[in-house]
DNA sequence: GGTCGATCGTCAGTATACAGACGATCTGAT
DNA sequence: ATCAGATCGTCTGTATACTGACGATCGACC
């Protein structure tokens, strides 16, 4: 009564080892329990729980992150927010677009560099993060809320681990300009 | 040459703690150290593992999620298997019309429901699936890897506790027909 | 000064994700 | 039989994600 029988197209052979077991038989995966469909399924918690807090009108997870990023690297070029975000580069570009409709954001072309923007915050961008900071801190305690307090900081540190990021930013920045954060995606 | 310098921007009142301290500061907030945006990383991680493993013009996750799990509860209509995978319904009829596109899969209309959907997977899907079962094991434990041993089961086990789906599929079927997994995504 | 490879940002195309609205259909109560 | 509410699948619109290509520019080298 407890064993799930075999869905309806499985031909199993129930007691005994085939001679090519080696293969994985799709009989035999359970979704639930691979980290990939874990991971998704978390991820997808994590940005409802964040938009739950902040609403539905303001910020989504990426764009407090990249809006964050460009404030606190007022020194960065887009690029260098890629970089520090992990999202991609033309996700990004498109981003910057939404965010400059909405006037958190404006490019600027970099002197030094032709081709290079920077990216400066608005005041109402720092409003809105101002706004949203307080509601993203409750929104991230909630997100690890079910798991046991003894064992969040270990589990942070393996999702790091995961994401190939440092436990905290650590990385000489090397350059006359401190940028927080680093690791890039598709270029590693 | 450790501590990292606070960014250009930052007006950091460094020694002491300003009377206004309810109020979380932007300038403080570490995006590398918050859950939401590690899941994110990580999350992004693992599918580069999975589309490095299976091939790029291979299944995607969620491809592979939906047909794995059309193949393995053959009775399920549409909306089951957007609550065994997590996908959205929307998001769920693009798929199936991709995948159907490429013949992986095919539409039957109900007798008893003149509204659902069955989905049946083709020989070619359930080709596909064999093709890939073993490139997903391999991505799965790729996404582990980083992790030690000994902490991968209670990583995975927190994991699923974000996910708020159980640490594996228990809940009593109550029906004729057996769908493994369940927990829904926007009912629940 | 000129050239080549690398980098910056953009764009088109495709896939995933979700909200909201919709028509069609089923279910339960009357 | 009928009708109200729920459910199933679709569609539209928006946001995120990534590939591959592109023009513009930069840096290094000759």
């Amino acid at each position: 009564m407890d064993g799930p029988k075999p869905a309806a197209g499985a031909r199993a052979a129930p007691g005994r080892t085939p001679p090519d077991a080696a293969a994985r038989r799709i009989d035999d995966i359970a979704l639930h329990e691979t980290p990939g469909h874990l991971l998704r399924r978390a991820q997808q918690r994590a940005v409802d729980l964040f938009v739950q807090a902040v609403g539905e009108r303001g910020l989504r997870p990426p764009q407090f992150a990249l809006l964050l990023a460009a404030y606190q690297n007022p020194a960065a070029n887009q690029s260098d927010l890629v970089r520090i975000t992990g999202i991609d580069r033309s996700t990004a570009a498109d981003m910057i677009t939404r965010l400059a409709g909405r006037g958190l954001i404006r490019r600027v072309r970099t002197e030094a560099d032709g081709r290079a923007n920077r990216l400066r915050v608005t005041a109402e961008g720092v409003a809105a993060l101002e706004a949203a900071a307080d509601r993203v801190d409750r929104a991230q305690d909630s997100i690890v809320a079910p798991i046991p307090a003894g064992q969040r900081a270990q589990f942070l540190r393996n999702l790091a681990r995961i994401a190939d990021l440092p436990d905290r930013p650590s990385g000489p920045p090397a350059g006359g300009e401190t940028i927080r954060g680093e690791t890039t995606r598709k270029g590693g």
